[in-house]
DNA sequence: TCACGATTATACTGGCGAGTAAACAACGTC
DNA sequence: GACGTTGTTTACTCGCCAGTATAATCGTGA
């Protein structure tokens, strides 16, 4: 596993590496491990997931990983919160965009749907309470209640302008986000449709309702 | 734990022990294990419960639970089994009430979502497929198809008779279930709100939709 | 070229937990 | 009362895995 290969360098002037590469090259590495620790703890879950197993895939050994994480909880919680990360990232340029609330929460849906499909948003939906230590849980537990506050606020932006009517916000949202967590449960890639189709079906009939809408059907019937 | 207290007798006229009795105290303790096995794998996940920590609660020692059980698979799958059949009686008893197909889908979901709330029902949905020994993941799939099925028909029944009217039956199943499997998730005991009060609020957001009924946000749009 | 820090590997500890063998206790039948 | 069956405990094996001590290798700077 000795780097043999020397990376190609842009087409900078400077003959000597810039004493940031090898910071740039430990950021790289620290980032693979990520990436696939994410894709053992999807597939097999966190306890049942070796950091043997995770080395051996990257062809190194495991004490490797102890140089770039401190531990196992610690590689999870990167894990997750770079799920979350992503996921209050697209959802604040949700909140941003324009249109009413309801389609600005159409588009935020959405775009969280297609991260459950797989990498880092789906290792937040696979990943229940108990998987994570005190500490790192009550971190995750802070990062998810910002994301759920931006879907609230959009939520309560389109009743404002009548796009939107829900009974109770807050049940909503556990509602609507828990229909599309459950995607990172059953999300098929070798399924007939794409991340896009199903995210997009699934919002519009979280938007739409399941009742026909006629006269027959009227809430609170 | 000498089993010192002798059951009260129902009025039965015979002084001497039906030579059953044996076999109905075996599944009593059989199903104790079951009980407080839940509890546990439903608090910490499967890999995170030993058994050892079970039988304690129990007060007796690991290989009494091996007694009745082959292994730690077998006790998960029985729980995952027993959710599902609860599952399943509660959707074909819903399928068979009067109304028409929306009334009796809102029956069924509400039902669905009340059992998801704890005991082998959440056991259903906090289970994720890799806890499984393949085995007893086949037999389990088998059983959601069945509860799915169940699902379909009754949508399918509703778009027949025009109260229901949704663009794919299955992505409709998994996105409804998918929100109140997730409730096994997040639903508290010591919260304001009642499993039954979560169920009806989750399924009405469901029926209705998140979006305002007007001429302004016509399907389609 | 050498020293030093960073990176990685080898070998290992310690603890946990599934599962079991053998022994003991309790129960039921003859 | 003896014996067989059932239920339970004690003591244990074995494997796995998180995590680490120490050594070796590599890369960089002087």
């Amino acid at each position: 596993m000795r780097t043999g290969s020397t990376a190609k360098r842009s087409p900078d002037v400077s003959p000597w590496p810039k004493p940031e590469q090898r910071e740039i090259n430990r950021a790289l590495k620290r980032e693979a491990v990520l990436l696939r620790a994410v894709e053992f703890f999807n597939e097999k879950g966190f306890h049942a997931t070796s950091l043997d197993d995770v080395a051996l895939s990257l062809n190194v050994t495991k004490p490797t990983i102890y140089h770039y994480f401190a531990n196992k909880d610690e590689i999870l919680f990167a894990c997750v919160q770079r799920g979350l990360e992503e996921i209050g990232q697209a959802a604040q340029a949700a909140e941003q965009a324009g249109g009413n609330g309801l389609q600005r929460l159409r588009a935020l849906l959405i775009d969280y749907a297609m991260m459950m499909s797989d990498g880092f948003g789906a290792c937040v939906g696979r990943t229940p309470d108990h998987a994570l230590s005190a500490e790192s849980l009550s971190r995750i537990k802070a990062l998810k209640r910002d994301t759920d506050a931006i879907v609230r606020r959009v939520i309560e932006a389109g009743m404002a302008d009548g796009s939107i009517a829900v009974a109770d916000v807050r049940l909503t949202t556990f509602t609507a986000l828990g229909a599309l967590n459950w995607i990172s449960r059953w999300y098929d890639p070798a399924g007939p449709l794409s991340k896009r189709e199903i995210a997009e079906h699934s919002v519009a009939t979280l938007i739409g309702g399941l009742a026909a809408r006629s006269d027959s059907n009227r809430r609170g019937e």
